[in-house]
DNA sequence: GTACGATAGGTCGAAGTTCGACATGTCGAT
DNA sequence: ATCGACATGTCGAACTTCGACCTATCGTAC
C-alpha cells in the first residue's frame, strides 16, 4: 500500500511499540515492560519516549485507544488501552520484512551459527 | 563485554553502516548503494546522515579507515574506505541478535508463514 | 567540446526523535 | 506511614536524521 510506504521506515520506538501491540491490547506501561523484558534490558523506554511515540503513533493512524480490553478489571485505575490498527498492522509487517533482510543477511554471514 | 553495551542499542543509520561493512571494507558512497538497495529503497541515506554516521562510528571506535584496500584501482580519486572494528564486529552481532529476538517474535505472530 | 548524470566527498541548518528529570497520583507491602 | 512498583504525563536538552547546497572527477551522449 501507499500508504504504509508514507510511514517507513519506522522509527525504532514506533516500531518497538507496534511490536508490543501485535500481541494484543496493552497499556503504556505495560507496553514498556514488554519492550524492554524482550530487548535483554538494552532497550528502555522513558515516559518520555513512551508518551510522545504512543502519540505519534496514533496521529499517524498505526494504532487507536481500545474500548477497555480487560472485564475483570474495570475498576483499575486511568490504564488506556490501545491496539493495531489495520494500517499499523500492515505497517509493522512491511517494517519486518524489510528489518528480516537485514537480520537473515547478517546471520548468514556471521558464522551463520543460527 | 561492557565496552558493546555502552553502545547498544545502535541508532538505524549505524546499524545500517556496520552492517553493509560487514561484508568487508568499502567507502561511503557505497555504504549508501548497499543500505539503499537491501532495503529496497525504503531506507535512504543522504550525504547528512551518511557522513556524520561515518564520523561517529570512527569516534566510537566501531569502525577505522582501512588502508585503501583495491590494488587495481591505485589511480581512482578520494576514496575513503572503512572496515569493522573487533567492538563494531561485536555490537553489529549483539545488535542482530537482539532485532532477531523481535523479527522472530513478530514472524511467528504474523501468521508464521516464512 | 560541453552538458549531463553518476560517482565521490563534504557542510550546514532545520526537523524529527530520544532521553531523563520532574510532577502527580494509586496500590500493596513492611 | 513510608517505600517501591504501577501508571500517566510534561518539558527541555541532547542526539539523529534529512535535504539543500557545495566541490570535484569521470564517462557518455549530443
Amino acid at each position: 500500500m501507499d500508504e504504509v510506504r508514507r510511514v517507513l521506515p519506522l522509527s525504532r520506538s514506533l516500531l518497538h511499540l507496534l511490536l508490543a501491540l501485535q500481541e494484543g491490547a496493552r497499556h503504556g506501561y505495560a507496553v514498556k515492560k514488554r519492550v524492554e523484558a524482550l530487548s535483554g534490558g538494552v532497550v528502555k523506554m522513558g515516559p518520555g519516549t513512551l508518551y510522545t511515540t504512543i502519540q505519534r503513533a496514533e496521529e499517524l493512524g498505526l494504532i487507536h485507544e481500545a474500548p477497555e480490553r480487560p472485564p475483570q478489571e474495570e475498576d483499575q485505575s486511568q490504564r488506556r488501552y490501545y491496539e493495531l490498527t489495520e494500517l499499523g498492522r500492515e505497517a509493522l509487517a512491511a517494517e519486518v520484512e524489510r528489518l528480516g533482510t537485514f537480520v537473515d543477511h547478517a546471520r548468514a554471514a556471521l558464522g551463520g551459527l543460527a
